[in-house]
DNA sequence: AATGAATGAGGATTCATTCAT
DNA sequence: TATGAATGAATCCTCATTCAT
């Protein structure tokens, strides 16, 4: 309403914070849609308007500014995640917020989830595929621990990265089959996934 | 006509399959170390000791190549993958038998397992995915028969991806975590595969 | 005004020229550790505290800073040297006196000696060479006539071009080589350059 | 005559072996016009009729460019100096012989010697005076034997880097003032070298 | 006086691929 | 069949320099 009032400030002068910010948003929309190799420096400046010698001046390298963006991507999900889970009642309640947020977030990042990055070097990626499965392996050992068993460190390992697969490659398929509702997809991820975790548990040995 | 040479198919003709094989073996390793786009045409050329040109003559191009390697590691996998699993009885034990020869394939492969390779162009290693995806669903698909269920189409793609994923997640997980046995990550990551599937047998509608 | 501010002049005006020293001698370090080229303004930006704009507003431009260091480098050897050899004894004593000068300034500034610095714009350097030259070519002129003789355009040309390339690739090789000391270099420097010039001047004709 | 019997191979395929020469001779005309950040490799390319990439096979790298152009003028000179002082007579004949070769070299190569090409790294430049001042030193300390002297290493290496740093100067000098002859340089420089050396020898120990 | 934002323009390097032999 | 020569076309990155505040 009031001209004077740009939520943004918007022209050639800008806080190197919020151009950051729209930096990293050309260049998560434009690895989504392809891959690394296939975006030049170059377009990633023109759709945020900028030259490439500020690209550098921020972020240093190509390969920093991706990890940055896969960085803020994963941020985007797990941040909240860990929130919400926190909130969630104890029990079968978390793994059901865990898993509706989850597919939330891949409604609403459909075009730009991490997981649609065209990969670029294998180590970034997998770092995070790590970091994930670690901050949920946390969740699972206080889970057990509450379920009345003794954490078993393998077993902790195996689900949660079995999870974090589970979850991209089943991530991966929904959002090329938009088809399936979210609730269809959730009902039988969360299925499966109790089914998962609850195996995993019976195979801990029970505290007394 | 010489008698001193090996059994293997007439001179020239054979050499070039012989050939192929070496440069494949060079560039599946290549590929692993790093990803697709930091392995130059050159490094495998000098890896298997011919020239360029010679890597345009036999595959006609890099992404070719990289597609040669990719179903060439994946055929290891699911070829005797899928004839073990022929045999083996129904029920649980065709679960178990896949796992089983999964690590073993794993742990022949530890350094050209496809899931080592950096993920190029990503649609190559998505439809990959998607193929093995839809074996395993078949699989299930008669197996939920068998169970007595009817099998849910929607259940067995996410139950199929998820394993998919899992399978592949752990797997990397267990190649960067050599202290782990063979024997106790199979035995995890089959307790909890079969509590997914059961679980998502369950959902099913039973059979009249 | 702040009686607690140091005896240098006034307050910001100083300020100036002691942000300019600091400037110059960061920027003199890093031209001699690796040369012109080699050293972006961003670095001597940033090893004297303050920001390239700035630089800019003193010094125009990074070529202009350039010659200023290598000036102030210059006038650090020779606005004295001319002061001492003029005072100095007719005769064999200047020269002694010179080299001798020559040394303490290199062993002072063994780590920004002009001489250090990696040849950048040939032609800074070159200058410098040359009026070098021409400076010492002044005093042996005259010394020449002291001794009796009609200065020789070009053997007194010839002279002080080869003192000036000597002095610089001696100077060169005695930093490099510390374990010589001082006196067994200038005994050797001053013996060679005393053989020179005796020689230069015995070349000429003998005034009646 | 013949027209079928080009000297070197013209058209577009040549050994590599040429083909290096010629870029070399087109790097090094480039290099001494202006100095070594001023030559694109574009520029060497054009100039040599080929393309950048193709000096980057064969070269690896700017820097090596460079200095195989350094070393390849360096060898000019001294590779053929060495056999002609090897021939010379002993004594002061020798000195003769290796400044009118100096001379001749610097006439005949006014516009790429070495000491014309803009530096570059420091370092190249400042270890090839160091290898062609041990070459010198070598030579004079052979010559100091004959002489009837003991050798000592610090009197010959300052004689050696003076020498070295003479000839520097004197040349760059000389090819800036065609207006004296060569024979007039040479004089001088002759003259002023012998005093040198004679200096430098009578401050050596004589031999019993 | 001093800064942080921003750029223009150039330059090195890489790499898949083709071609003549 | 196999090679070494050669290229086209990007693409990353650097850096001196300016400008608004």
């Amino acid at each position: 309403m009031n001209p004077t009032q740009t939520a943004k400030p918007r022209g050639r002068r800008m806080a190197r914070a919020d151009r950051e910010e729209l930096i990293l948003d050309a260049a998560e929309r434009a690895f989504a849609e392809t891959d690394f190799r296939s975006v030049p420096m170059e377009t990633i400046a023109e759709r945020s308007g900028v030259t490439k010698a500020l690209l550098y001046q921020y972020f240093g390298s190509k390969d920093r500014l991706y990890e940055v963006c896969v960085e803020r991507a994963r941020a985007r999900l797990f941040d909240e995640l860990e929130m919400r889970v926190g909130d969630a009642e104890p029990g079968w309640d978390k793994l059901r917020v865990f898993i509706e947020h989850y597919f939330d977030y891949l409604e609403a990042n459909r075009d730009n989830a991490w997981l649609m990055y065209g990969e670029a070097s294998r180590s970034v990626v997998d770092e995070m595929r790590e970091r994930n499965a670690q901050t949920i392996a946390g969740i699972f050992e206080r889970a057990a621990e509450e379920a009345g068993r003794v954490p078993d460190p393998i077993g902790i390992a195996v689900l949660a990265h079995g999870l974090v697969g589970a979850g991209e490659q089943v991530g991966r398929w929904w959002i090329n089959n938009r088809e399936v509702t979210k609730e269809e997809a959730v009902d039988r991820f969360l299925a499966d996934s109790r089914g998962t975790v609850a195996a995993a548990f019976s195979a801990m040995e029970r505290k007394r």
